[in-house]
Parts: C-alpha cells; structure tokens; sequence
DNA sequence: TCATCAATGTTGACACTGTCAAGACAAAAG
DNA sequence: CTTTTGTCTTGACAGTGTCAACATTGATGA
C-alpha cells in the first residue's frame, strides 16, 4: 500500500523510508509477530542483510517503526490540542485523549508494534521514547492545568493521569485488536469516545479520586 | 519457577503440562515474543517435535496457555464476586475489575500472550474464549445489574460496560508492560485501582454517560 | 583530475526456528 | 501373544537473524 518502487540501481533512492513502509505492510497482513527483516528487504527490493546498515537488527528496525509513529502520534496530538487552545483544562485533555484513540485506529499497524509487541527490546526503546518526545510531560502538564483551575486535588494529579491514560490505552489496545468489534458488534468508535471522554466523566473523575474501594477488596 | 522434572522415561508423565509450564518461564524470561517450540520441548526434556503431538503447532501451544490462563482468571473473578455476593452492583463490578487487573500483575505472562502478543491466530482464540468462558456475559450481567437498581440509563448499558472493560484493561496493560513504573515511579497498584475503580467513580460514570464531547473534537 | 574513502548494497555462511514425514517404542486392547 | 493406539524420536526442508567478507557507488580532498 505504501510500498514504494524505486528502479533497479545499486543505491536504493531512500532505503530507510522503503523498508519502514514494507514493515507497516507486512504488520497490516500478516501480524507484527510475523514481520522478518527478509521480507521487509525482499519487498524493498533489496538483499536480504541490507536493512543492516541502517537499522543495525531487527529490534532496531522495528524501534525506527516506533519512532516514525511516535512522530505522527505526536502530530496528532498537538493538531488536536491547537484546536482547543483556550479551551477549558477538561475540553483539553479530551482533546489529547480522543487524538490518542484514533491515532491508534488510524494507524493500527505503529500502534501494536509501539506498544502490543511483546518485545521486550521494542517496549524499553518505546517507553523511552513517551518520555523523550515529551508525551508524559504533556500528560502531566494538561493535568496540572486542571489542578490549577482548582478542578482537581493536588494531591491527586498523578492518579487521575494514569487513570486517564489507562482509559485512552485501554479503549486504543481494545478496539485496534478487534475485541470490541468482536464482543459488541455494530459499536461505533465515536459512541465510546462519547463515553470515555465526556467532559462531565472528565470533571467527575477529578472529583471522586480517592473516594476508595470497598474494604472486603482491599489487598 | 514450574517447570516440573520427571525421571527421563520414554513416555513422559505429562508434557502438556511441562511444556505450559515452560512456555511461561521462557516468557518471563525472554518475552512472549521470543517463545519457541524447540526451547520448551527442550525445557521439558523431551525432542524438538514432541510438542506437536499434543497443541498441532505453535499457535496451538500458545493459545493452550491462553486457555490456562483464562481459567485462572475466572477463578479469580469468581472468588471475588463470590466474596461480595450480596453487595452492591457498583461493589460487584469494582470486585470484577480489581481481580482482573490484580490476575494481570500476578500473571503477567499469561496476560502478555493472552491479549498483548500481536500474534493474529491467538488474538482470535482469545476473544472466541472469553466469549465461550463467560467473560462477557459476566460483564454485562453486572451492568445489567447497575440498569436494574436503576443507577444506569438502560441504552447507555453498553458503553458502560465497554468503558469499565478498557479502563481495566488499559491499566493492566500498562502495568504488566512496566509503563507506569517508568513513568510514575513509585507508584502503587492499589492506589491506582483506587483511583480507577473507585464506588463514587464507577456511579458517576454510569450517570454522566452520554454528555458527549467538544463539538471541536467530533469526527 | 584522480586516488581515497566512507556509505551503501551483495554474497555466503552459520545456527536457530516451525513444520512435515517416517519410524521407534510403550502401553492398552483384543 | 498379537494388534492397535498413543506417545515420542529422528531426519529433513525452507525460512529466519546475524555476521564476515566483498563489490559498487558517490563524494572528498590533494
């Protein structure tokens, strides 16, 4: 779909773009477990240890696969939060969260191998990436904002972060594997947006953090 | 850590179970992706091929773990719903989601290849098993239990229960992956189940369901 | 201009993997 | 005791990741 067909020379045009598109074909038909640096080289149109050269391995090339939907993650996200500049600390953070969703079921192929690989290398060079290009600073930025609008508890901010990015992940990790589609079919992404992210659910989950869970559950 | 050794005999006393066991040390140890038929085989003791005679292939092995780690799950929610048998539904359907993200930390190799392989054939066993087991109808059994008491506007049941089910599930990605240790150091489970699966929480998101979002944000 | 050199791509090899076919062995069934 | 069935082994094949050695290209610099 991507792939990219250069003519025949010794000196491929852009060989690292032409693999990275073979890479996200090759996850789209056939699964990120089944994505072989011989294949993605075969489909580039090059030798099989080419790929080599520029992405050392095999992690490598799939961490520069991460990297190239780190980047349009954080398009996406910054797109969607120019929108709502002036907007309400909650109008934001919806904005961030409903980026984060449809990034995911935009582009589910750098979405699984971003962060549903399995791999032990791939995940570390991801984690280290969401703190690098900053995504975690934004995060805890939008939330701060909330804090500072005296809409949520200081002391709470850390837990409503994670609790937000959960949901978001959550939602994302569901719906790109099929589960949802599977379970409740005929489900639209935007009814679960909707319910995910609804401003009012937004306010309330600053307000209630902390209000516990029941004793008999506590571990 | 289970990996059982039996005296080495020509007919193994039970390699099923040897090879499960091994396959989830290797995913401890190496990552689910890194799995391999002839490393179990060889962990049990037994030749490269032996394990086809009982799971067909690789999938096959793999989806027999999944298979062994949804029983464990139902168990586990089983346990702590029976524990709050009599309680509220909002209680119930904390006690479901508490046992299931606590089933991801305590058994992040089963939950790795249950839902995070990114391997195409085990994903759909997995949903066609939490289809058969029940998981899914619990859920909206539980939901339906919130409509009942008349704490959840009967059309909006369904979104309820997705929202919860990726709620849960996001944290437990996130927190099998080792995401939220890198970014929250520190951070603790319970106080984050706290926060997600909160009483006041859960009965607000069933009331606030459906508010909508921005209309800046609506695909 | 031309030799040099780093970047880029190729070839061949090795150990490892999943899968298949054929056979060896043990235990149960007759 | 023979047969049959279930269990495991052996050997082979194509595909994979990685490495070392080599070939080609385009640019650098005298």
């Amino acid at each position: 779909m991507t792939t990219t067909k250069v003519e025949p020379s010794y000196h491929h045009g852009d060989l690292p773009a032409a693999l990275l598109g073979a890479v996200g074909d090759i996850v789209a038909e056939k699964g990120a477990a089944n994505v072989s640096l011989r294949e993605a080289a075969r489909r580039a149109g090059v030798s099989h240890s080419a790929p080599a050269h520029h992405f050392g391995d095999k992690d490598g090339m799939l961490a520069a696969f991460c990297h190239q939907g780190f980047d349009v993650l954080g398009e996406q996200v910054g797109a969607a939060l120019s929108v709502v500049a002036d907007a309400s600390p909650e109008v934001r953070i919806q904005a961030a969260g409903v980026a984060y969703v449809r990034f995911a079921a935009e582009h589910p192929a750098h979405f699984d191998v971003m962060f549903r690989t399995g791999l032990g290398t791939v995940e570390e060079a991801s984690h280290d990436e969401m703190k690098n290009t900053g995504a975690m600073d934004l995060l805890k930025e939008l939330v701060g904002e909330m804090v500072e609008a005296g809409r949520l508890p200081a002391e709470h901010a850390e837990h409503f972060a994670v609790s937000l990015w959960a949901s978001a992940h959550g939602l994302a990790s569901l719906w790109v594997d099929g589960a949802i589609a599977h379970m409740f079919p005929g489900m639209t992404l935007d009814e679960l947006l909707d319910a995910a992210f609804g401003e009012a659910m937004l306010m309330f989950r600053a307000t209630s953090l902390g209000e516990g869970i029941a004793p008999e559950l506590q571990g």
